[in-house]
DNA sequence: CCTAAAAAGACATTATGTATCCTTTTAGGG
DNA sequence: CCCTAAAAGGATACATAATGTCTTTTTAGG
């Protein structure tokens, strides 16, 4: 249960590894993808949903590649995670309490919602530059 | 990310039905399921799972039919939830690091580990007994 | 023995995860 | 203006897991 994907595993590797370079610096994918051991093919899909949402900027053509959008103190793993993975939900019925008629009386209810703000708040806590720190720094 | 599956969910709601009930009342597969809006079928395999490791006492043939195996305060969340969705793991790296190369010197794996506790913190302090109370009791 | 009820195992269907491939767009450089 | 590099987008293929159902077997009471 709670499983990562793998391209949520993935995801965080291709976007840390680019957290520990310097932020103008502008990295292939097939690069990123050799460093951090991922199938280009499937890394490249993943950076496509991050640079839709600014986690990542892309330049295209000869010299193109990726870099961070931000700052990587900026950047949380929770972004990062929902980004690809979609909002933390133990259950369905924390996103969406209408699709089921027990959840007025249910007493487990609660229980999913206090999970997710549990595991929202460790993933927030911890930002990209932390994760690149001490490993592919450079 | 992280979402119960069906068959999770209709475990809690019938174990949890079987806790609102006397300890020597005997219930009837059929009955549960109706009363928790579960496929009788599918309880019946759930059932048989909590079965095995002691959660739930089942008695066959005429008059048979299931309690729980223990008191309701004895009995936490986390067990029910692992007995039927494995044990928590936000990561493959969380139980098996050996399987990942990366895991001697990435960052990234001691969060899951944070995560995983959070997430066990919260199911364990949450017994049958305080789920059953409040509605189905009888 | 007959019937009620759970246990066990096989099977069917669908959804999700895990990619790969091909074509299109964009941009730089000669 | 072309040629080439590189990302974007779309379609597709395959494997695995989720979600059940069905049938047969075992167990137990009356
Ligand atoms: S029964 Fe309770 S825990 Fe289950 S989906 Fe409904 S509200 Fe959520
Ligand atoms: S890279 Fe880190 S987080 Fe990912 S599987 Fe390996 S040890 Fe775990």
């Amino acid at each position: 249960m709670m499983e990562l994907t793998r391209k949520g595993e993935y995801a965080i590797r291709g976007i840390v590894y680019l957290a520990g370079k310097p932020l103008d610096k502008v990295c292939l994918l097939s690069d990123i993808a050799a460093a951090v051991d991922v199938p280009p093919t499937f890394l490249a899909k993943i950076f496509q949903q991050f640079s839709k949402i600014g986690l990542v900027r892309s330049f295209r053509g000869t010299g193109g590649g990726f870099l961070l959008g931000r700052a990587p103190e900026l950047i949380t793993l929770l972004e990062v995670v929902e980004a690809v993975e979609g909002p933390i939900i133990p259950n369905r019925c924390v996103c969406a309490p209408q699709d089921c008629d027990r959840s007025a009386f249910c007493n487990v209810h609660p229980v999913w919602k206090r999970v997710q703000g549990q595991v929202r708040d460790v993933l927030t806590g911890v930002t990209l530059r932390e994760l690149a720190d001490g490993n592919n720094q450079q």
